[in-house]
DNA sequence: AGGATTTAGATTATCAGACAATCAGATCTT
DNA sequence: AAGATCTGATTGTCTGATAATCTAAATCCT
Protein backbone atom coordinates (compact mmCIF):
# COMPACT_ATOMS: atom_id res chain seq x y z
CA UNK A 1 0.00 0.00 0.00
CA UNK A 2 1.35 3.73 -0.78
CA UNK A 3 -1.96 5.17 0.61
CA UNK A 4 -0.06 5.46 3.91
CA UNK A 5 1.05 9.08 3.23
CA UNK A 6 0.27 11.83 5.87
CA UNK A 7 -2.82 12.57 4.92
CA UNK A 8 -2.30 16.21 4.40
CA UNK A 9 -4.56 18.96 6.05
CA UNK A 10 -6.91 20.89 4.51
CA UNK A 11 -4.96 24.03 5.21
CA UNK A 12 -1.62 23.06 4.23
CA UNK A 13 -3.24 22.36 0.71
CA UNK A 14 -4.90 25.62 0.55
CA UNK A 15 -1.43 27.75 1.97
CA UNK A 16 0.05 25.75 -0.88
CA UNK A 17 -2.27 26.55 -3.81
CA UNK A 18 -2.19 29.58 -2.79
CA UNK A 19 1.22 30.35 -2.61
CA UNK A 20 1.99 28.98 -6.04
CA UNK A 21 -1.43 31.25 -7.01
CA UNK A 22 0.87 34.21 -6.17
CA UNK A 23 3.72 32.47 -7.82
CA UNK A 24 1.79 31.81 -11.13
CA UNK A 25 0.05 35.16 -11.28
CA UNK A 26 3.19 36.87 -10.84
CA UNK A 27 1.99 38.96 -7.97
CA UNK A 28 4.50 41.09 -6.12
CA UNK A 29 4.29 42.46 -2.45
CA UNK A 30 1.38 44.52 -1.96
CA UNK A 31 -0.87 43.17 -4.49
CA UNK A 32 -4.21 43.02 -3.26
CA UNK A 33 -5.95 39.40 -2.83
CA UNK A 34 -9.39 38.38 -3.52
CA UNK A 35 -11.03 38.31 0.13
CA UNK A 36 -12.01 35.57 2.30
CA UNK A 37 -14.86 34.50 1.20
CA UNK A 38 -14.33 34.92 -2.31
CA UNK A 39 -11.02 32.68 -1.45
CA UNK A 40 -12.67 30.39 0.32
CA UNK A 41 -15.52 29.39 -2.71
CA UNK A 42 -13.02 29.42 -5.36
CA UNK A 43 -10.75 26.57 -3.42
CA UNK A 44 -14.01 25.23 -2.36
CA UNK A 45 -13.59 24.84 1.37
CA UNK A 46 -15.28 26.79 4.37
CA UNK A 47 -14.14 30.74 5.52
CA UNK A 48 -12.97 29.43 8.82
CA UNK A 49 -10.24 26.33 6.68
CA UNK A 50 -9.02 29.12 4.32
CA UNK A 51 -8.76 31.63 6.73
CA UNK A 52 -6.38 29.08 9.17
CA UNK A 53 -4.09 28.63 5.62
CA UNK A 54 -3.78 32.62 4.83
CA UNK A 55 -3.27 33.32 8.72
CA UNK A 56 -0.60 30.24 8.50
CA UNK A 57 0.47 32.68 5.67
CA UNK A 58 0.43 35.99 7.43
CA UNK A 59 2.50 34.51 10.11
CA UNK A 60 5.42 34.72 8.19
CA UNK A 61 4.77 37.65 6.09
CA UNK A 62 3.82 35.59 2.86
CA UNK A 63 0.27 37.78 2.58
CA UNK A 64 -0.99 40.66 5.01
CA UNK A 65 -4.58 41.39 5.97
CA UNK A 66 -5.72 44.75 7.20
CA UNK A 67 -9.41 44.60 8.33
CA UNK A 68 -11.67 46.20 6.68
CA UNK A 69 -9.66 45.64 3.90
CA UNK A 70 -8.24 42.58 2.39
CA UNK A 71 -5.66 40.67 1.95
CA UNK A 72 -2.74 41.24 0.40
CA UNK A 73 0.74 39.97 -0.83
CA UNK A 74 3.09 40.51 1.76
CA UNK A 75 6.49 41.97 2.28
CA UNK A 76 8.41 38.51 3.51
CA UNK A 77 11.46 39.54 5.45
CA UNK A 78 13.54 36.59 7.19
CA UNK A 79 13.99 38.76 10.65
CA UNK A 80 10.49 37.71 10.83
CA UNK A 81 11.21 34.02 10.32
CA UNK A 82 14.11 33.83 12.40
CA UNK A 83 13.28 35.32 15.27
CA UNK A 84 10.15 32.97 15.40
CA UNK A 85 12.73 29.97 14.89
CA UNK A 86 15.73 30.98 17.10
CA UNK A 87 14.48 29.87 19.86
CA UNK A 88 13.60 26.91 18.93
CA UNK A 89 15.04 23.79 21.10
CA UNK A 90 15.46 21.88 17.97
CA UNK A 91 17.83 23.94 15.75
CA UNK A 92 20.34 23.47 18.56
CA UNK A 93 20.29 19.68 17.81
CA UNK A 94 20.78 19.68 13.68
CA UNK A 95 24.13 18.61 12.73
CA UNK A 96 26.71 21.19 13.13
CA UNK A 97 29.34 19.81 10.76
CA UNK A 98 27.11 20.45 7.61
CA UNK A 99 26.04 23.56 8.19
CA UNK A 100 29.85 25.01 9.10
CA UNK A 101 30.98 23.94 5.82
CA UNK A 102 27.55 25.03 3.35
CA UNK A 103 28.89 28.61 5.01
CA UNK A 104 32.37 27.80 4.05
CA UNK A 105 31.31 27.03 0.74
CA UNK A 106 28.88 29.98 0.27
CA UNK A 107 31.04 32.65 1.88
CA UNK A 108 34.17 31.68 0.07
CA UNK A 109 32.43 31.06 -3.11
CA UNK A 110 30.88 34.88 -3.20
CA UNK A 111 34.70 36.45 -2.49
CA UNK A 112 35.73 36.80 -6.35
CA UNK A 113 32.40 38.16 -6.71
CA UNK A 114 33.05 40.95 -3.87
CA UNK A 115 36.78 41.46 -5.12
CA UNK A 116 35.29 42.41 -8.39
CA UNK A 117 32.63 44.77 -7.05
CA UNK A 118 35.16 46.21 -4.51
CA UNK A 119 37.84 47.11 -7.24
CA UNK A 120 34.78 49.21 -9.05
CA UNK A 121 33.06 50.28 -5.77
CA UNK A 122 35.09 51.70 -2.82
CA UNK A 123 32.28 52.26 -0.72
CA UNK A 124 32.30 48.38 -0.43
CA UNK A 125 36.29 49.05 1.24
CA UNK A 126 35.15 51.18 3.29
CA UNK A 127 31.82 49.63 4.98
CA UNK A 128 33.92 46.92 6.05
CA UNK A 129 36.70 48.37 7.21
CA UNK A 130 34.41 50.49 9.46
CA UNK A 131 33.11 47.29 11.00
CA UNK A 132 36.39 46.13 11.45
CA UNK A 133 37.20 49.04 13.60
CA UNK A 134 34.21 48.75 15.29
CA UNK A 135 35.73 45.08 16.63
CA UNK A 136 38.67 47.08 18.11
CA UNK A 137 36.55 49.20 20.56
CA UNK A 138 33.95 46.49 21.51
CA UNK A 139 33.88 45.79 25.25
CA UNK A 140 31.45 43.43 25.51
CA UNK A 141 30.86 39.51 23.97
CA UNK A 142 27.70 40.35 22.74
CA UNK A 143 28.50 43.11 20.84
CA UNK A 144 31.76 41.58 19.18
CA UNK A 145 28.67 38.96 18.14
CA UNK A 146 26.66 41.42 16.85
CA UNK A 147 29.67 43.13 14.91
CA UNK A 148 30.68 39.66 13.78
CA UNK A 149 27.34 38.67 12.11
CA UNK A 150 27.31 42.15 10.69
CA UNK A 151 30.39 41.81 8.56
CA UNK A 152 29.89 38.57 7.45
CA UNK A 153 26.47 39.88 6.46
CA UNK A 154 27.77 42.54 4.58
CA UNK A 155 30.75 40.90 2.81
CA UNK A 156 27.73 38.31 1.46
CA UNK A 157 25.64 41.68 0.37
CA UNK A 158 28.71 43.08 -1.19
CA UNK A 159 28.83 39.67 -3.49
CA UNK A 160 25.67 41.55 -4.84
CA UNK A 161 23.85 37.99 -4.95
CA UNK A 162 20.82 38.25 -3.36
CA UNK A 163 19.67 34.70 -2.98
CA UNK A 164 22.48 33.87 -1.43
CA UNK A 165 22.39 36.44 0.95
CA UNK A 166 18.90 35.54 1.83
CA UNK A 167 19.77 32.29 2.28
CA UNK A 168 22.70 32.91 4.60
CA UNK A 169 20.03 34.73 6.90
CA UNK A 170 18.36 31.48 7.34
CA UNK A 171 21.56 29.61 7.98
CA UNK A 172 22.59 32.11 10.63
CA UNK A 173 19.56 31.07 12.96
CA UNK A 174 20.95 27.71 13.20
CA UNK A 175 24.48 29.08 13.89
CA UNK A 176 22.69 30.64 16.77
CA UNK A 177 24.52 27.12 18.38
CA UNK A 178 27.90 28.32 17.84
CA UNK A 179 28.23 32.01 19.21
CA UNK A 180 27.98 30.66 23.16
CA UNK A 181 30.87 29.04 22.59
CA UNK A 182 33.29 32.08 21.52
CA UNK A 183 35.62 32.25 24.02
CA UNK A 184 36.68 35.89 25.33
CA UNK A 185 40.26 34.96 24.43
CA UNK A 186 39.42 34.68 20.31
CA UNK A 187 38.53 38.21 20.19
CA UNK A 188 42.26 39.20 19.53
CA UNK A 189 42.49 36.57 16.46
CA UNK A 190 39.05 37.40 15.30
CA UNK A 191 39.46 41.12 14.66
CA UNK A 192 42.93 40.30 13.00
CA UNK A 193 41.23 37.50 11.10
CA UNK A 194 38.92 39.92 9.80
CA UNK A 195 41.35 42.62 9.23
CA UNK A 196 43.25 40.11 7.10
CA UNK A 197 40.01 39.50 4.93
CA UNK A 198 39.16 42.74 4.32
CA UNK A 199 43.21 43.28 3.26
CA UNK A 200 43.36 40.71 1.04
CA UNK A 201 40.09 41.20 -0.65
CA UNK A 202 41.25 45.60 -1.42
CA UNK A 203 44.34 43.93 -3.06
CA UNK A 204 42.39 41.68 -5.19
CA UNK A 205 43.96 38.79 -3.85
CA UNK A 206 40.80 36.72 -3.70
CA UNK A 207 43.07 33.26 -2.70
CA UNK A 208 44.52 34.48 0.33
CA UNK A 209 41.61 35.64 0.99
CA UNK A 210 39.38 32.63 0.76
CA UNK A 211 41.84 30.64 2.59
CA UNK A 212 41.55 33.07 5.51
CA UNK A 213 38.05 33.13 5.30
CA UNK A 214 37.56 29.41 5.38
CA UNK A 215 39.99 29.01 8.37
CA UNK A 216 38.14 31.45 10.34
CA UNK A 217 34.36 29.87 9.52
CA UNK A 218 35.97 26.49 10.20
CA UNK A 219 37.66 27.16 13.49
CA UNK A 220 33.73 26.31 14.80
CA UNK A 221 35.08 23.05 13.95
CA UNK A 222 37.65 22.73 16.22
CA UNK A 223 35.49 24.54 19.05
CA UNK A 224 32.90 21.85 18.08
CA UNK A 225 35.27 18.43 18.76
CA UNK A 226 37.40 20.32 21.94
CA UNK A 227 33.20 20.33 23.04
CA UNK A 228 32.69 16.73 22.22
CA UNK B 1 1.86 59.09 22.66
CA UNK B 2 3.39 55.68 22.51
CA UNK B 3 -0.38 54.08 21.43
CA UNK B 4 0.12 54.37 18.11
CA UNK B 5 1.30 51.07 17.96
CA UNK B 6 0.10 48.76 15.58
CA UNK B 7 -2.59 46.65 17.21
CA UNK B 8 -1.52 43.04 17.72
CA UNK B 9 -3.75 41.07 16.88
CA UNK B 10 -4.71 38.08 19.95
CA UNK B 11 -2.95 35.57 18.22
CA UNK B 12 0.07 36.98 17.70
CA UNK B 13 -0.17 37.35 21.37
CA UNK B 14 -1.00 33.89 21.82
CA UNK B 15 1.69 32.79 19.55
CA UNK B 16 3.77 34.64 21.62
CA UNK B 17 2.61 33.59 24.94
CA UNK B 18 2.87 30.21 23.61
CA UNK B 19 5.89 30.21 22.12
CA UNK B 20 7.51 31.21 25.65
CA UNK B 21 5.80 28.91 27.27
CA UNK B 22 7.70 26.44 25.61
CA UNK B 23 11.13 28.04 26.65
CA UNK B 24 10.15 28.48 30.02
CA UNK B 25 9.63 25.17 30.75
CA UNK B 26 12.26 23.86 28.66
CA UNK B 27 10.33 21.64 26.46
CA UNK B 28 12.16 19.54 23.88
CA UNK B 29 10.52 18.28 20.42
CA UNK B 30 7.95 15.72 21.25
CA UNK B 31 6.62 16.78 24.51
CA UNK B 32 3.62 17.04 24.98
CA UNK B 33 1.28 20.12 25.20
CA UNK B 34 -2.48 20.57 26.85
CA UNK B 35 -5.24 20.01 24.67
CA UNK B 36 -6.84 23.04 22.70
CA UNK B 37 -9.48 23.57 24.88
CA UNK B 38 -7.50 23.75 28.01
CA UNK B 39 -4.46 26.23 26.40
CA UNK B 40 -7.41 28.08 25.55
CA UNK B 41 -8.98 28.58 28.86
CA UNK B 42 -5.56 29.08 30.21
CA UNK B 43 -4.92 32.37 27.77
CA UNK B 44 -8.30 33.32 28.37
CA UNK B 45 -9.23 33.73 24.67
CA UNK B 46 -12.08 31.26 22.69
CA UNK B 47 -10.45 28.05 21.66
CA UNK B 48 -11.14 29.49 18.01
CA UNK B 49 -8.30 32.10 18.84
CA UNK B 50 -5.70 29.62 20.50
CA UNK B 51 -6.18 27.77 16.83
CA UNK B 52 -4.74 30.35 14.72
CA UNK B 53 -1.91 30.67 16.66
CA UNK B 54 -1.28 27.03 16.69
CA UNK B 55 -1.80 26.59 13.67
CA UNK B 56 0.46 29.54 12.66
CA UNK B 57 3.38 27.94 14.66
CA UNK B 58 2.48 24.29 13.30
CA UNK B 59 2.89 25.78 9.96
CA UNK B 60 6.69 26.87 11.00
CA UNK B 61 7.30 23.58 12.91
CA UNK B 62 7.34 24.75 15.97
CA UNK B 63 4.68 22.45 17.46
CA UNK B 64 2.63 20.02 15.81
CA UNK B 65 -1.00 18.36 16.33
CA UNK B 66 -2.10 15.24 15.58
CA UNK B 67 -5.56 14.74 15.12
CA UNK B 68 -7.14 12.64 18.51
CA UNK B 69 -3.89 13.32 20.15
CA UNK B 70 -2.96 16.23 20.71
CA UNK B 71 -0.61 19.38 20.54
CA UNK B 72 3.16 18.62 21.04
CA UNK B 73 6.21 20.55 20.19
CA UNK B 74 7.71 20.22 16.97
CA UNK B 75 10.27 18.84 15.43
CA UNK B 76 11.43 21.78 12.71
CA UNK B 77 13.96 21.04 10.19
CA UNK B 78 15.82 23.03 7.57
CA UNK B 79 13.68 21.97 4.25
CA UNK B 80 10.75 23.07 6.06
CA UNK B 81 12.20 26.38 6.40
CA UNK B 82 13.81 26.42 3.00
CA UNK B 83 10.51 26.06 1.05
CA UNK B 84 8.55 28.98 3.36
CA UNK B 85 12.04 31.03 1.69
CA UNK B 86 10.67 30.71 -1.69
CA UNK B 87 9.04 33.96 -0.95
CA UNK B 88 11.78 36.00 -0.01
CA UNK B 89 11.76 38.69 -2.72
CA UNK B 90 15.54 38.07 -3.38
CA UNK B 91 14.33 35.07 -5.21
CA UNK B 92 11.58 37.09 -7.37
CA UNK B 93 13.74 39.65 -8.56
CA UNK B 94 13.51 39.86 -12.10
CA UNK B 95 17.00 39.91 -13.04
CA UNK B 96 18.14 36.17 -13.89
CA UNK B 97 22.26 37.07 -13.62
CA UNK B 98 22.48 36.89 -9.65
CA UNK B 99 20.43 33.53 -9.83
CA UNK B 100 22.84 31.82 -12.21
CA UNK B 101 25.58 32.86 -10.44
CA UNK B 102 24.56 31.49 -6.94
CA UNK B 103 24.11 28.65 -8.71
CA UNK B 104 27.54 28.56 -10.15
CA UNK B 105 28.89 30.03 -6.14
CA UNK B 106 27.07 26.69 -4.60
CA UNK B 107 27.62 23.99 -7.45
CA UNK B 108 31.04 24.54 -7.63
CA UNK B 109 31.78 24.96 -3.94
CA UNK B 110 30.63 21.53 -3.23
CA UNK B 111 32.55 19.91 -6.00
CA UNK B 112 35.83 19.42 -3.11
CA UNK B 113 33.54 17.98 -0.93
CA UNK B 114 31.80 15.48 -4.06
CA UNK B 115 35.41 14.09 -4.86
CA UNK B 116 36.11 13.58 -0.79
CA UNK B 117 33.49 11.35 -0.40
CA UNK B 118 33.98 9.83 -4.35
CA UNK B 119 36.93 8.90 -3.48
CA UNK B 120 35.55 6.83 -0.14
CA UNK B 121 32.13 5.82 -1.81
CA UNK B 122 32.28 3.98 -4.98
CA UNK B 123 28.61 4.01 -5.48
CA UNK B 124 28.22 7.60 -5.84
CA UNK B 125 30.53 7.53 -9.30
CA UNK B 126 28.35 5.12 -10.31
CA UNK B 127 25.42 7.17 -9.50
CA UNK B 128 26.85 10.04 -11.70
CA UNK B 129 27.59 7.57 -14.44
CA UNK B 130 24.47 6.34 -14.72
CA UNK B 131 22.37 9.43 -15.14
CA UNK B 132 24.89 10.39 -18.11
CA UNK B 133 24.59 7.50 -19.31
CA UNK B 134 20.90 7.51 -19.49
CA UNK B 135 21.12 10.74 -21.19
CA UNK B 136 21.91 9.54 -24.19
CA UNK B 137 19.53 7.47 -24.89
CA UNK B 138 17.15 10.58 -24.07
CA UNK B 139 14.81 11.22 -27.01
CA UNK B 140 12.60 13.97 -26.13
CA UNK B 141 13.33 17.63 -24.79
CA UNK B 142 11.48 16.65 -21.88
CA UNK B 143 13.35 13.38 -20.72
CA UNK B 144 16.86 15.68 -20.83
CA UNK B 145 15.78 18.66 -18.63
CA UNK B 146 14.45 15.96 -15.91
CA UNK B 147 18.08 14.25 -16.18
CA UNK B 148 19.94 17.63 -16.55
CA UNK B 149 17.68 18.44 -13.10
CA UNK B 150 18.29 14.91 -11.56
CA UNK B 151 22.16 15.08 -12.37
CA UNK B 152 22.85 18.07 -10.51
CA UNK B 153 20.37 17.45 -7.80
CA UNK B 154 22.49 14.16 -6.95
CA UNK B 155 26.06 15.47 -7.08
CA UNK B 156 24.82 18.28 -4.44
CA UNK B 157 23.60 15.25 -2.84
CA UNK B 158 26.74 13.43 -3.15
CA UNK B 159 28.11 16.44 -1.15
CA UNK B 160 26.68 15.10 2.12
CA UNK B 161 25.76 18.99 2.49
CA UNK B 162 22.40 19.19 3.16
CA UNK B 163 21.06 22.54 3.55
CA UNK B 164 22.95 23.77 0.50
CA UNK B 165 20.98 20.45 -1.09
CA UNK B 166 17.53 22.39 0.39
CA UNK B 167 18.65 25.47 -0.94
CA UNK B 168 19.57 24.33 -4.11
CA UNK B 169 16.32 22.73 -4.69
CA UNK B 170 15.00 25.96 -3.97
CA UNK B 171 17.07 27.58 -7.13
CA UNK B 172 15.61 24.81 -9.22
CA UNK B 173 12.43 26.05 -9.21
CA UNK B 174 13.15 29.53 -10.64
CA UNK B 175 15.75 28.21 -13.13
CA UNK B 176 12.41 26.89 -14.89
CA UNK B 177 11.81 29.24 -16.84
CA UNK B 178 15.42 28.91 -18.73
CA UNK B 179 14.83 25.57 -18.94
CA UNK B 180 12.53 25.66 -21.91
CA UNK B 181 15.01 27.95 -23.75
CA UNK B 182 17.32 25.11 -23.73
CA UNK B 183 18.13 23.86 -28.00
CA UNK B 184 17.95 20.92 -29.03
CA UNK B 185 21.75 21.60 -30.45
CA UNK B 186 22.74 21.95 -27.03
CA UNK B 187 21.36 18.01 -26.18
CA UNK B 188 25.23 16.58 -27.25
CA UNK B 189 27.42 19.16 -25.94
CA UNK B 190 25.38 19.16 -22.55
CA UNK B 191 25.98 15.18 -22.51
CA UNK B 192 30.05 15.71 -23.37
CA UNK B 193 29.94 17.74 -20.89
CA UNK B 194 28.21 16.27 -17.98
CA UNK B 195 30.57 13.48 -18.54
CA UNK B 196 33.46 15.43 -18.55
CA UNK B 197 32.87 16.61 -14.70
CA UNK B 198 31.95 13.64 -13.66
CA UNK B 199 35.40 12.15 -15.21
CA UNK B 200 37.25 14.91 -13.56
CA UNK B 201 35.67 14.25 -10.33
CA UNK B 202 36.79 10.64 -10.21
CA UNK B 203 40.38 12.16 -11.17
CA UNK B 204 40.70 13.69 -8.06
CA UNK B 205 41.12 16.61 -10.47
CA UNK B 206 38.69 19.16 -8.59
CA UNK B 207 39.73 22.18 -10.71
CA UNK B 208 39.26 21.18 -13.71
CA UNK B 209 35.78 19.84 -12.98
CA UNK B 210 35.02 23.48 -11.18
CA UNK B 211 36.19 25.29 -14.50
CA UNK B 212 33.81 22.60 -16.64
CA UNK B 213 30.57 23.28 -14.12
CA UNK B 214 30.89 26.93 -13.99
CA UNK B 215 30.82 27.02 -17.63
CA UNK B 216 27.97 24.32 -17.92
CA UNK B 217 25.63 26.43 -15.55
CA UNK B 218 27.50 29.61 -17.32
CA UNK B 219 25.67 28.66 -20.70
CA UNK B 220 22.52 29.95 -19.05
CA UNK B 221 24.10 33.65 -19.46
CA UNK B 222 24.59 33.53 -22.82
CA UNK B 223 21.31 32.51 -23.80
CA UNK B 224 19.58 34.97 -21.87
CA UNK B 225 22.08 37.75 -23.37
CA UNK B 226 20.79 36.36 -27.28
CA UNK B 227 17.15 36.79 -25.32
CA UNK B 228 17.64 40.43 -24.76
C1' DA C 1 -4.82 -16.79 30.44
C1' DG C 2 -3.54 -14.68 26.15
C1' DG C 3 -4.05 -12.50 22.06
C1' DA C 4 -7.03 -10.26 18.72
C1' DT C 5 -11.01 -7.32 18.12
C1' DT C 6 -14.19 -3.98 19.34
C1' DT C 7 -15.70 -0.13 21.66
C1' DA C 8 -15.45 4.30 24.12
C1' DG C 9 -13.46 8.52 25.22
C1' DA C 10 -10.56 12.23 24.11
C1' DT C 11 -8.88 15.38 20.80
C1' DT C 12 -8.29 17.73 16.71
C1' DA C 13 -10.55 19.02 11.96
C1' DT C 14 -13.94 21.30 9.78
C1' DC C 15 -18.06 23.56 9.21
C1' DA C 16 -22.03 27.21 9.65
C1' DG C 17 -23.74 31.37 11.19
C1' DA C 18 -23.49 35.47 13.73
C1' DC C 19 -21.89 39.96 15.46
C1' DA C 20 -18.11 43.38 16.47
C1' DA C 21 -14.25 46.19 14.88
C1' DT C 22 -12.11 48.58 11.39
C1' DC C 23 -11.28 50.97 7.17
C1' DA C 24 -11.92 53.33 2.44
C1' DG C 25 -14.65 55.90 -0.10
C1' DA C 26 -19.17 58.18 -0.93
C1' DT C 27 -22.25 61.51 0.86
C1' DC C 28 -23.80 65.20 3.31
C1' DT C 29 -23.06 69.72 5.70
C1' DT C 30 -21.31 74.12 6.16
C1' DA D 1 -14.15 73.28 -1.28
C1' DA D 2 -13.24 71.42 3.19
C1' DG D 3 -14.49 68.79 6.83
C1' DA D 4 -17.61 65.64 9.27
C1' DT D 5 -20.50 61.74 8.81
C1' DC D 6 -22.50 57.70 6.92
C1' DT D 7 -22.28 53.35 4.62
C1' DG D 8 -20.80 49.15 2.72
C1' DA D 9 -17.08 45.93 2.55
C1' DT D 10 -13.88 43.13 4.95
C1' DT D 11 -11.50 41.01 8.51
C1' DG D 12 -11.60 39.66 13.68
C1' DT D 13 -13.66 36.97 17.05
C1' DC D 14 -17.02 34.18 19.19
C1' DT D 15 -20.43 30.15 20.07
C1' DG D 16 -21.89 25.79 19.14
C1' DA D 17 -22.05 21.67 16.59
C1' DT D 18 -20.57 17.51 13.83
C1' DA D 19 -16.99 14.56 11.59
C1' DA D 20 -12.60 12.24 11.61
C1' DT D 21 -8.98 10.20 13.98
C1' DC D 22 -6.18 8.21 17.50
C1' DT D 23 -5.20 5.91 22.16
C1' DA D 24 -6.27 2.87 25.38
C1' DA D 25 -9.36 0.23 27.89
C1' DA D 26 -12.95 -3.27 27.56
C1' DT D 27 -14.51 -7.26 25.42
C1' DC D 28 -14.55 -11.48 23.08
C1' DC D 29 -12.78 -15.77 21.22
C1' DT D 30 -9.81 -19.69 21.67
Amino acid sequence: MLETLPKRKIRDVIAERLKSHIVSEGLVPGDRLPNETELAEQFGVSRLSLREATKALEFLGIVESRTGVGLSVGHIDMDRVTSHLGFHPALHQADPLPLIDSRIVIETGVLPHVAKRMAEDPSIHENLQGIVDRFRSARKLQQWIDLDIEFHRTLLDASGLSPLVAFSDLLQVFFRQFRDSVKTAEWKSGIASHQRIVDCLQDGDVENAVAELRDHIGSHKRRMKVQK
